[in-house]
DNA sequence: GTATTTGCTTTAATCGTTTAAAGTATTACA
DNA sequence: TGTAATACTTTAAACGATTAAAGCAAATAC
């Protein structure tokens, strides 16, 4: 079946295409096209289904209507959800979504972007990889626009979308305080990642402040790439000795399964032999035998907030927003009262 | 910064844009570019980095090297998995993949697919949900190259990568007798699926060939959107009678997750009171007690075969193919031997 | 009766590529 | 010397839409 154009329904109605074009991109009245032939048109589109060629139109407009966006890890369990709210809020705004993961990979990540970039998005949406500062400066100086979520850095002033990892865990941490925990232990990422260095950064704090003992044994930071060898050594090590840790915070979702893992073939039980919290919830958390406290990431409100700002920059609305979100706390039963 | 487009190239270079297409095209011999001009127009090509406008290239080529891809929920590990394969696979013939979730809903699914013709992808790969039938006749009618994947319709002659599923649950139950099981039953959805009623198929044909007990409240069917409150009443009506079933095997990784959480809720024990066996593996069962003895869906080569099919039908090679698969048996501990 | 306005329609350039077809030197050969 | 072949290069139409600008009747103004 033949593809149906702008100048079959023109030769159909007998009238030009720009007429047609007017008509069916509701500027009939604007232009003053008479009503006789707008109802003509418009009957003419439907009986010879008319589907406009987005590529010819994007061409001419140098709008492609597309969002690109790129993830760090298509595998995390953030990465789907975020995904999820941005395709939604953006099909609300008639924009498609192509996206990549870079799985964290700068190399990668600059090549993805580059490709959407080529493809002609009309803006980005980025989950930055580690290392990926000198790209977002190209960026930049591009002039495309986008927005970062979750990941951002300090030294570049660009729009973000972000949480306050600090305050995060600093509450986190207070938690655990406040249901009478004493020796509470952070499990993070060997990483330059901004975002959770922030995340040390309010673990200390609030031992600082809650004046709690601190040990080098209690804050540990696995390599990505071992994280099960490292975990198996890391949670020996926070119970083994003289003197074990008696709750602990782990700084990711991946991290918690590890570590939950690792508790269980050490027949270690949770909360009675220690508290547990996390930062984001897994799915697989499902499947665990007791619900893990966790702080929750607004994903939804993200993913909102991030096409809300990236529509406005690609509408030449010179917006300069980086927003801070709060996590919610959802309470499971992995921590001793 | 302004883009630089193929004639800035020419401009620089003192020659006309077709001679810079052919040689950025990889046509400099074919077209007898001098070696003094091709060599020069690589070199400003660089210089200026011209990154070529896709869509002026596809409106001229009618080729947009981008393959629309309708998953039934991403939320299925199915899913993801099966579009991290596609992924790799276009990458690697250097097409793009747009995609998108049809959430089960057949409306949607026809809204997306013609979203991705309208863009002009060059082909489709389509986990079609159920009542999509209609949709997919039109989509044959309309000419545009694409492949069912795990689904499809028998009344239907269209492309397809599947699973063999009949034979995969004939197998699952066949092993269950093989370790010494008596009382199999088997929970799968409401559904006119295709795919699954032969999952339905090969659980009574293996039945039947190993002369086992039959029994109406062993073969369960949940409705899609109540399936917590059904699994609740189906796993204990399989247990509580005086005639309680051995062995469960779930015909989906979701039914699997809810029906492992039942169990967890009233306390039975996987192996010692039941055995257990799924489909499909979930990343929750990572956190369950004993590992899940499953059967697994080679979705690398499936997404690898959807592309390759795909690949073969837009460059007009008359390909048809119904492909089958296999499914690999993972042993668990979750089967009392 | 001519000029102007109104109401509607068409013409044709444009977006940034690709690619037949035509053009133009240079060399080869009779 | 004239013709043909060779080795390049340029011209310009196309892809399918959008949209200023121009065109053309009929109606109104003076």
């Amino acid at each position: 079946m033949k593809k149906v154009l702008l100048k079959d329904i023109a030769q159909h109605v007998g009238v030009s295409t720009a007429l047609v074009s007017y008509v069916l991109n509701g500027q009939a009245e604007e232009k003053q096209v008479s009503k006789e032939n707008a109802e003509k048109i418009r009957l003419a589109a439907i009986e010879l289904n008319y589907q406009p060629n987005q590529v010819a139109k994007s061409l001419r407009t140098q709008k492609t209507h597309t969002i690109g966006l790129v993830v760090a890890d298509i595998n995390y369990r953030f990465s789907t959800g975020i995904t999820r709210a941005i395709e939604a809020e953006a099909k609300r705004r008639n924009f498609t979504v192509i996206y990549g993961s870079s799985d964290e990979d700068a190399q990668k990540f600059s090549q993805l972007t580059n490709v959407l970039v080529n493809r002609q998005v009309d803006g980005l949406i980025l989950v930055p990889s580690e290392d990926s500062e000198e790209q977002i400066v190209l960026l930049q100086q591009s002039g495309t626009p986008f927005v970062l979520v979750d990941r951002y850095f300090p030294n570049i002033d660009t729009n973000y979308v972000a949480l306050d990892n600090y305050q995060a865990t600093y509450d986190a941490v207070s938690y655990l305080v406040k249901t009478g925990h004493k020796k509470i232990s952070f499990i993070n990422l060997e990483t330059s990642l901004f975002h959770l260095l922030e995340r040390d950064r309010g673990y200390r704090d609030a031992l600082k402040d809650h004046h709690l003992e601190t040990n080098p044994e209690w804050m540990r930071h696995l390599r990505p790439q071992h994280i099960k060898e490292d975990m198996e050594l890391a949670t020996r090590q926070l119970l083994e000795r003289g003197n074990p840790s008696d709750a602990v915070l782990f700084a990711t979702d991946r991290l918690s399964i590890a570590g939950l893992k690792q508790f269980n073939d050490y027949g270690i039980r949770i909360p009675k032999d220690i508290s547990v919290m996390s930062f984001d919830e897994a799915d697989a958390f499902d499947l665990f035998y007791c619900p893990i406290s966790h702080s929750r990431q607004p994903l939804e409100k993200m993913g909102e907030a991030a096409v809300d700002i990236l529509v406005d920059l690609i509408n030449k609305e010179n917006t300069h927003k980086q927003l801070y979100f709060r996590t919610d706390f959802i309470a499971g039963k992995s921590c001793r009262e």
